[in-house]
DNA sequence: TTGTATGCGTTATCAG
DNA sequence: CTGATAACGCATACAA
């Protein structure tokens, strides 16, 4: 049997719950002894309405416990107030917080979120789309997904897009790109300094644009300062804990030799911990290490890991309210803060 | 002024975005030759249909593209099909593995889910519980509230309820509860078979019930060995990493001796560690440690960490089920699977 | 400035 | 089994 979209045919159910209704726009006006339109119009801020009127209205309004329908609003106004945010994750450490500051935003304005998972899989994203113009959602967010450039030009064309972790243009698309290139350069900059040559790298998902750009920087830091990049030095990651772990386990029992660790993100970077702690290994005594994104946790962690600020929140707020101007007709323009390098003590033991 | 819930009245906007509504019920039942009503009938299993007509409009509405509109549904069925889950942090990690499974399961049903966070706070717990309601949710999850029993029973009548974290039966209302005491005792006994007679314990927040029972498990399993409770060795907590940082710094200052120490979540007992590292006292050497909750990084962190375990995804799971279930006029009979100690590093150098 | 009438896309209640 | 027809609650041209 097919199934479409939106519809659960075989779901076993008695009857509808009783419908929870109670007060109409219609009763308030009533009871405010004016007309429905006026109601409507002054609760939507749509026009101009006697100072009186409003008065009894909102007295109406209170004493009824009045609250608007959202399904009779989107269809009579072709709106349902609902934003859909495609996430990798919903519960990777780092997209949850930019979910909770995406939450904070929409809800002051009136809309709710609708959070899907993409799971890492441009055919799974593609998918989310799907379900979330199903749902006929009025803008979507996608946190640094999968999808090609022209597909997300595609959706835009029907659907306000706020995309992160890339850069393109496009009519009712916007993009917050965070620099990935600079974080991953700051970062080997860092381990630099601290007087390593022999850093390993422990990259991203390969089709990752923001993993790519990581690495792009670690080569940039290496190459300004004379050192040549190793192949053996770099490790394919997955962005998961255990992804640094068998990096680390692998070049460990193949003898390869490093003084410093730099794991695309922080997770990969717990996992790097606790493959030379296996080894008995100590951070920073034996090998440096740093990641990427500075989650709450690398504060800490054991040590506490030095890592490349990147906010997360701030990220989540920031793409709500592009996405909100975006459906109010405004062009937006927030920008992604400056990656900033954390120092703690992984790398640097006189570090806090 | 005031402001309506579900209303933004001054959400600055220039003009409504263009619908993307494209085929409608209505052209599938001209399309396919039928009524429209038919067609509704077929798309919900409603009744019994022709396998000619079904065949016919099952055509139609692929070969249209047509996708139902929720906000009509809604309208026309008093159905949102939409549940409303209230988490206390959206980006807290055992919380967001929580709403990953309750968001798979409740897709598949033909549900989105609504999330929103209570921060640990009953009375925006009970903004949460507005919000959802003036969306006009099937249903709602809580996923362990502070909200007042008799406050759900309440909500319980106009909207069916699943609730983690404690038990209480209503009508319309499903309790799912894990046994925080079980765990805590079996968390203390586990420290006591290795010898440990000076246990500190770092409490959850004290006015959260399975904080309470941890702590009580604690408690017992303290008398059942004759070994007396020391007020000294218990200390407030948050649930967070913080506070169970602090919680090891105090202690330390006041000179207060122990030799294991039981934090009444994974959170904590990760800033317990970094309390301990800083003072110099080694995992388990020093101190064994033990947290509650098993998250995924308990298993990363250096040492590992020894930990109850509770799966969040499973209690998503059981809970979006029940709802579901309760939705469909069933009596839930699910129930949490008994709490299980994982033995890591830092309680026992010997184990994984 | 305000009221009236119509329509949004479905589901549900009727007859047939 | 199937097709009209009437709600569902609100927003919006349009008229006043």
């Amino acid at each position: 049997m097919k199934k479409v979209p939106g519809t659960a045919a075989n779901t076993n159910r008695i009857k509808p719950p009783p419908s929870q209704q109670v007060v109409t726009l219609e009763m308030v006006a009533k009871a405010a002894g004016v007309s429905p339109s006026t109601v409507s119009r002054i609760l939507n801020g749509t026009a101009q309405v006697s100072e009186l009127k409003r008065q009894s209205v909102e007295q109406a309004v209170a004493e009824l416990g009045f609250v608007p329908n959202p399904m009779a609003r989107g269809l009579a106004g072709g709106r349902t107030w609902s934003i859909g945010v495609i996430t990798q994750a919903i519960d990777s450490p780092f997209y949850g917080m930019a979910l909770a500051a995406i939450e904070q935003v929409l809800d002051q304005a009136g809309y709710s979120a609708l959070y899907v998972s993409g799971h890492w899989d441009a055919k799974a994203e593609a998918k989310c789309i799907d379900v979330l113009r199903s749902r006929r959602v009025d803008g979507i967010i996608v946190l640094n997904g999968r999808l090609s450039d022209q597909a997300l030009r595609a959706c835009a064309k029907s659907t306000p897009l706020v995309v992160t972790g890339r850069s393109l243009s496009a009519p009712h698309l916007y993009t917050l790109n965070f620099d990935s290139f600079e974080g991953g350069r700051l970062a080997t900059q860092h381990l630099i300094d601290l007087g390593h040559r022999r850093i390993a790298f422990i990259a991203g998902l390969s089709n990752h644009a923001d993993a790519n750009e990581r690495l792009r920087g670690y080569r940039h830091a290496l190459d300004q300062a004379s050192i040549g990049f190793d192949p053996a030095l770099m490790a394919a990651g997955n962005f998961l804990e255990d992804g640094g772990l068998k990096a680390v386990e692998n070049w460990l029992t193949n003898g390869v030799k490093f003084t410093a660790i730099f794991a695309a993100n922080d997770q990969m970077a717990f996992g790097a911990a606790l493959g030379l702690h296996r080894h008995g290994l100590r951070v920073p005594h034996d090998v440096a290490l740093m990641g990427f994104d500075d989650l709450p946790m690398a504060t800490y962690c054991v040590p506490p890991l030095t890592s490349i600020h990147e906010s997360p929140s701030e990220l989540g707020t920031l793409s709500a309210q592009s996405l909100l101007q975006l459906l109010g007709g405004q062009k937006p323009t927030a920008q992604v803060p400056a990656p900033r390098l954390v120092v703690r003590a992984s790398s640097d033991p006189a570090a806090v």
